[in-house]
DNA sequence: CGCGTAATTGAATCATTTCAAATATCGTGG
DNA sequence: CCACGATATTTGAAATGATTCAATTACGCG
């Protein structure tokens, strides 16, 4: 369990490097100590400087308030992202962070960041590979919006349960996914009242199973398929430096 | 004139940090020499390994064929960008990059990645922060999905303007942006019959001025308004590493 | 010159929103 | 522990933004 926890952690540099003795030292040795937080507490604002977090535990998401005050999602994260990273470069973020369950956070203070940089940069190479993993999520999620909210759902479900999978395994935890309906019409980018239509849909063909606040994924086979999504696979590129 | 041209090339980096002598001498000793490209050539299209360039001079786009065929434009791509950073950790990237004009680029050996992330850490950091800032402009225009095309159509002309702006100074060239309505189409996710709808519309409104290939910002502060968007700010975070 | 691709236009259709009103659920203070 | 208010869900019907279809015109390239 421990160690299961440890490899969750790192779970996103693991799938392009595999960490020397040195890097893996280098990484329990990050300084701070883990702080829990309750569903709906904000965890971070962006605002008040460089906040990042690595999650530890339990879901979180992450919101822009749009002009005209309604919110949409960025993105939903599960233990093993870095939260606050998205928006750092932003002079006034609009963005903020918050728990959608109970959640385990690490602080990660920018002096290790720094240190990564100066010391481990094999480790640091890997940040930026994230960080395009996270930026190419997004390039397809665009690509998505040219279809139906149908196809947006599915295609947003599946990339879930493909995320579910790698975490806990093939069972994915049975694929219990913390979100009520307005969270799923914010990730979705539709109003409440047709995402409720599109979950009903959805939950009569088999597809998924909803009640209030909980949504688990019935068939992934079926939802990869109506969204025309392939399966996700990166790849380390050649440059990376040596590890240290 | 040179001068302008080597500074619009590290444009993006300096928005984060001023290079010391040292890290400038560093990019300007970059391997490889400049190559030539003419509009619609492809210049990455991803799936030939780590293929990175930085584009000097021209525009280009960067592309997915969708599950159904028809393409959508990731990004529009302006001197000073790089070309194949978005994709490159994807094992089977669908996205390709093409010349919107004539173009200008130099290409980047993972080498030169490499070296830079070994004995440059700030600059590497750097560029993990030009990747952040694409992934925040990816954002953005995520949450603008959830508007009309009308104000997503004045969005993107307002950040292109932006961007013109501080390539080629307030007039930013007159502000003459190389793309087709079917480009403009991809862009905005619509389909080109209703792009002309909304481009013609614009035209009547003194937004923009309009002829087949070439699209003119007229009145850059309207399209913000319409938008809804505030002016672009990044800023670093204090935990860069030192400079060498 | 001729062919393929892009732009234009109008009309019908469809996906999604908006509006409105009822019901359910949750957290909080008394 | 209950009542209350705030917020989420549900449902139907009307309105709208955007697509699709179809047919015509313009442009660029070999």
């Amino acid at each position: 369990m421990a160690y299961s926890r440890e490899r969750r952690a790192i779970l996103r540099l693991l799938s392009f490097i595999h960490p020397t003795p040195a890097e893996i030292e280098f990484l329990r040795s990050v300084p701070g100590h883990e702080v829990q937080a309750k569903a709906n507490e904000i965890l971070c604002t962006g605002e008040e400087g460089d906040a990042l977090y690595l999650l530890l535990d339990g879901w979180a998401a992450n919101a822009v308030i749009s002009v005209d005050g309604d919110e949409r999602i960025n993105a939903i994260n599960l233990p093993g992202d870095m939260l606050g990273m998205a928006s750092f470069v932003m002079a006034s973020p609009f963005d903020r962070t918050y728990a959608l369950t109970a959640v385990t956070l690490r602080p990660i203070q920018g002096a290790t960041l720094r240190k990564m940089f100066e010391q481990f940069p094999r480790l640091a190479a890997t940040i930026l590979l994230v960080a395009q993993e996270e930026r190419a999520v997004k390039n397809e999620w665009n690509s998505l919006h040219a279809l139906t909210a149908e196809r947006r759902l599915a295609g947003f479900l599946f990339r879930i349960g493909e995320r579910l999978e790698k975490l806990d395994g093939p069972s994915g935890s049975r694929m219990v996914i913390p979100l009520r309906q307005k969270h799923v019409a914010e990730v979705i980018g539709v109003t409440p009242v047709y995402i409720h239509r599109l979950i009903h849909q959805f939950q009569q063909e088999g597809l998924i199973d909803y009640e209030r606040g909980t949504l688990r994924i019935a068939d992934l086979d079926r939802l990869q398929a109506l969204s025309g999504l392939t399966r996700w696979q990166v790849v380390a590129p050649r440059w990376l430096p040596e590890p240290v």
